[in-house]
DNA sequence: TATGAATGAGAGTTCATTCAT
DNA sequence: AATGAATGAACTCTCATTCAT
C-alpha cells in the first residue's frame, strides 16, 4: 500500500477515533484498517495511549501550521479573522478526520501533559489575536475563551453536519458563516 | 441513597458517560457510583447498550420538555429565540451532566433508531421555530441545521468550558451570548 | 470441587510453578488445573506476580511453622538438629510441591520485598540455631550460610530425586542422611 | 565482539538463562546481549528450544571433560574424590554461568532425549566412581544418587551463594567443604 | 551471511453478563 | 428484588519466528 506504515497506522487510527472515540476503537480494528499486523502497531508506539497522544500532537501541529502559515500579521483584525476562518474550514475540508478527531479528543483523560501543552500553545495563538482585537476595540470585551466558543463552536458543529451529510457545503454557506461569526464577536 | 434504584443507576451512568464517554465507562463503575450491585443494573436494563439508549431518550425528553414548556407560541420570533436560549442555559446549569451527555453522545454508534428519532423530534421543534422565523424574514435564509449550529455550537462549547472551570458563568456573559447568537442568525 | 476457590488456585499454581517454573506457567494453565475460569484468578489476585508472591509467602510461613512448632529450645544442639531435619523431610514429604516451589523460586526476580523478608525471617531462625551451635563449640566455625548449604543442599536435591522417582525414600535413607548431614557440619 | 557469532549467542543465552531461566529469557534479549540481530539466531539454531538443548549439551560436555581430564584412575578413592571436588569448583569458578545454567535447567520440560542422555552419561561417570568406592568399602552403602545429592547438593547451593554475594569464596572454605563432603559419604 | 521489520498466535488482563444465593 | 462471585470472550500487549533486503 503506502510506503510508510507509521502513516498508515496514524491514518487508520485517526479515522476510527473520529468515528468511534478512543475507547470505542480497539487495536485490532486499527490494525485491520491500516492493513498491518496488530503487533506492528507496537513497533511504532509503546501502547494505545502513546498512539493517541502522538496522533493528537501531530494533528494539532498540522492544524496550527495550516492556520499560522502566511498569517497576515500586519492586516486589520477583520482580515485576520477572515484568514483564520478560511484556514480552519480549508483544513477541516481537507482533513475531516483530523479535525473531528482533535475536537472530540481534546479533553480526553488519556491525554498527557505534552498533548495538553501542544493544544494550549495552539489556542494561545488564537487567543492573542482575539486579545489584540479587544484592545483595539474591534472585538467585544468578553473572556477570550467565550469568544472562541462563539466562533469555533459553530464550526465544529457544521463540519460534523457536513461530514454526516446533514448539510451541504457551499461557498455561500461559508461566506455567511464567516459573516455571522464576525457579527457574533465584533463590537457593533 | 434515593428511593429509586433505577434513578440511581441513571444518575450514575449519566455522570460517568458525560465524563468518560460510553466506551470509557464500565458497568462496575456505574454500579459503584450508583451504590448498587453490578447485577442489579441488569434487573433494570437488558444490557449496557439498552442503558445508554434509555438514558439518552430520558435526557432528551427532559431537555425537550424544559424548552417547550410555556413556549411563547404567539410572541415575536425574537422573544421565542430568547425563551429557547434561556431554557437551554437553565437546563444546562441545573443538569450539567445530562446536557454534556446528550451533546457528546448524540452521534454514538450504539444509539438505536428509537434514540435517534427522539433526538430528531426534538431538533424538529427547534427547526420549526427557525423556519417560521425565516419565512417571516427575521432570520437569515440559511439551511436550518446551519443556523442551529451557529446558535447551539457556542452553547455546547461554553457549557463545557464552564463545567471544566475554564470560564466563569455570569449573568452578563449569558446576556451577551444571547445577543451574539441572535446577531449571528438574524437578518441585518 | 473444593469449597475454597482461592485454595484451588494456590494448589494449582504451586504444582505448575514447581514443575515448570514461574515463567513457564501461564495463567490459563493455572485456571485449567484449578478448574476455574481464567478471570476468576483476578478476583483473588491483582495479577500473576501478586499470585506468586502470595503463594510464596504462604508456603514459606507453613514451612517455617512446621519446623518451629515444638522446637526443643532446651535440648542439645544435636537434638535440635535432628528435629529440624525430621521436620524438613516431613514437610517435604507431605508438601512436595510446596517444598520444590520454595526452593526453585526463592531468588526469582519477581519476588517483592515482602516475600524476600518472609524468606529471610525463616532463614534467620535456622541461622540462630547454627550460631548457637558454633558458639557452644559443637558446630564448625564456618559461615552460617555455608553450613546451611551443606545441610540443606543435599535435602533439596534428594527430595527432587525422590519426586522424580530416581530414588526411593526409605526410613533408613533419611536416618543416614541425617547422620551424614550432622557429620558434615559437626566439629570432629 | 568475538570472531564467532555462534559462540556469542551461546555466551549470551547462557548468561541470561542462568539469571532468568529459559522461559524468562526472550530471543530478542539474547540477540541484544550477543550483539547480533534476532534473525541471526535462527541461522544457527532451528528455534529457541533447539538453542537451549545445544547449549545444555555443550555445557555438560565441557563440565564433564573438565572433571574427567587427568582423572587419577589409579589413585585412592579419597584422591579421586578430591580431584572431582576440586575440578567441580574450578569449573564453577571459571564458568559460573555454565555451572548455574546446568544445575537450574537439568530437569527442564524443554530438554530433549539427547540432552537428557548427555547429562546421564556425565552422571554415570560420577556414579561409577562412587560405586567403586562403595565396593571397596570406603563409601557408605547408600544409593549412589543419594550420595551424589549429599556431595553435589551443597556445591550447587554454595556456588549460587557465592555468585549472589551472600558468601565469600575462600580457599579455606573450599577445603572445609571438601572435608565435610567426604565426611558425609565416607564410611566412618 | 546477517539483519530487523513485520507478523499472528498466544500471553496477561478486563469486563459485560449470568446465576446461585 | 438484590447481590457479587464467577465466567469466558475479547481486549491490550509480547514474542518466537519469518522473510525481504
Amino acid at each position: 500500500m503506502s510506503k510508510n506504515k507509521q502513516d498508515d497506522i496514524f491514518e487508520a487510527a485517526m479515522k476510527l477515533f473520529a468515528e468511534r472515540g478512543y475507547d470505542g476503537t480497539t487495536v485490532p480494528m486499527i490494525a485491520d484498517q491500516a492493513k498491518v499486523g496488530a503487533g506492528t502497531i507496537y513497533r511504532y508506539f509503546a501502547n494505545k495511549e502513546s498512539l493517541v497522544n502522538s496522533l493528537f500532537i501531530k494533528c494539532v501541529l498540522q492544524f496550527s501550521e495550516a492556520i499560522r502559515t502566511d498569517f497576515p500579521s500586519n492586516s486589520t483584525i477583520r482580515e485576520q479573522f477572515t484568514h483564520i476562518l478560511i484556514r480552519i474550514f480549508d483544513f477541516a475540508r481537507k482533513n475531516v478526520n483530523a479535525f473531528i478527531f482533535i475536537n472530540s479528543h481534546d479533553d480526553g483523560y488519556y491525554l498527557d501533559e505534552n498533548s495538553k501543552e501542544t493544544f494550549n500553545d495552539f489556542l494561545d495563538f488564537i487567543i492573542r489575536v482575539i486579545e489584540d482585537g479587544k484592545e483595539k476595540g474591534y472585538i467585544r470585551s468578553l473572556p477570550s475563551s467565550a469568544l472562541i466558543a462563539m466562533v469555533y463552536g459553530p464550526i465544529v458543529m457544521l463540519v460534523k453536519m457536513i461530514e454526516t451529510g446533514k448539510l451541504a457545503e457551499t461557498p455561500e454557506l461559508l461566506k455567511e458563516l464567516e459573516e455571522s461569526a464576525w457579527n457574533a464577536i465584533r463590537v457593533i
